[in-house]
DNA sequence: CAGGAAAAGTGCGTGCACGCAAGTTTGCGT
DNA sequence: ACGCAAACTTGCGTGCACGCACTTTTCCTG
């Protein structure tokens, strides 16, 4: 049911894009991120430019997603593992924080190299949207009585309160101003660890899950 | 307070934003949106197109924005206006409901236009994004005893609940398969008033508003 | 097992975003 | 008033995203 047939096909276009994202992310670790053009990337991964980019929309993307991989699939596997009876912000929060935090060594010095880059950081933030979709698909599942779009606006908020809390612990300080973030008098200085940002992030959204989920099991 | 000093520059800068605006919908609207190029909005605007991307990243952005206009400070200055007696999650709802269904006339054909355009529907959704900073910022000051991420948070929660709305208003039924949204056997069909769908999608997030505002005033 | 439809890959051309290094205007201090 | 410094504009060059039309590969069905 998971793999009804994987099919030749499907086979050889994950292969490609397995090897483009290899590709990217060595390239980009030997010389610097800004020495690697699309068409060393074609190359090193034996497909034309043209193909490239059927695949990632930017360079960067490339990189990153050697990083990313299928963490959204990940997220929601988690969430989906968890049992129904533990509240369903908790076990969102749980499975965001289990799947971030476990980063295999390599995955560690890549995170160091997108740190260096404004333009690769902007494309990580960015990749945090990608887990909206199966986010919903989860928690539509155990909220099927809710309003129709209850559960994207909950998996949205998620992803948006996960970009929050990457941004943050990115940027330990941002030296110019936040554009409006220096509201009411004191100067926000968040750092700490990244499940503590990502707990942080994530605590406020939890009476939304709550009370979603006992208008379907009052 | 408001406007301490306007200054020469600045009033300059703006004058060429609002050409580049006006031109870029004019030309669109004449011809169709693909037969405008970068350099024709510059021309009509009277600058180089080189410094027509200094305003705008991308040629959408220019003809969205002169739809889009400042709703962002708008939607803050009406959430502002309204009195701290009321609840925030309904202060935040009216006023968004407030600034996207007060559309005047000539707003109301380039939105005809936009919906045309799969490019500038997106670069429209992409333009909600945007109330978040203000929003964060007036949220922040009704909020003042809360943890510091909790503003952002929210704010971004309602800038992708409103992106959320916008997007099923804009596409009544979305032929495709909606990438995993038919979770739990039924499809969904929301269609409605824009005011109704932005409500909607706003409500789930009321809960998270309540227990933040709690927070601060027990 | 053939034949044809659908999908993936490719070559080419066009317009664009953006860095860089001038040139030009605005604003401010002495 | 003068001139300097910062902000804004502009020309140029490079790499890139993406549409289009065409070839090659994969898959399905009679």
């Amino acid at each position: 049911m998971t793999t009804p047939r994987p099919g030749l096909r499907e086979r050889k276009k994950q292969a490609t894009r397995e090897a483009l994202r290899e590709a990217a992310l060595r390239l980009a670790v030997e010389r610097g991120p800004d020495q690697v053009r699309v068409e060393d990337i074609a190359e090193a991964a034996g497909v034309s430019p043209r193909t490239y980019n059927n695949y990632f929309a930017s360079r960067e993307q490339a990189i990153v997603s050697a990083v990313t991989a299928d963490r959204e699939a990940r997220i929601a596997a988690a969430v989906a593992a968890r049992s129904a009876e533990v509240r369903l912000a908790d076990a969102v929060t749980e499975a965001v924080v289990e799947q971030y935090t476990n980063a295999g060594e390599r995955e560690q010095r890549a995170l160091l190299l997108i740190t260096t880059q404004s333009a690769l950081r902007d494309a990580f933030l960015d990749a945090t949207a990608d887990i909206e979709p199966p986010l919903t698909a989860v928690i539509a599942e155990r909220l099927d009585g809710a309003e129709a779009h209850t559960a994207r606006v909950l998996a949205a908020s998620v992803a948006a309160a996960v970009r929050i809390a990457l941004e943050s612990w990115l940027r330990p300080a941002q030296n110019a101003e936040t554009a409006g973030s220096r509201a009411a008098g004191g100067l926000v200085v968040p750092s700490g660890s990244l499940s503590g940002q990502l707990r942080a992030a994530l605590a406020p959204l939890a009476p939304a899950f709550d009370a979603a989920e006992q208008h379907t099991q009052p």
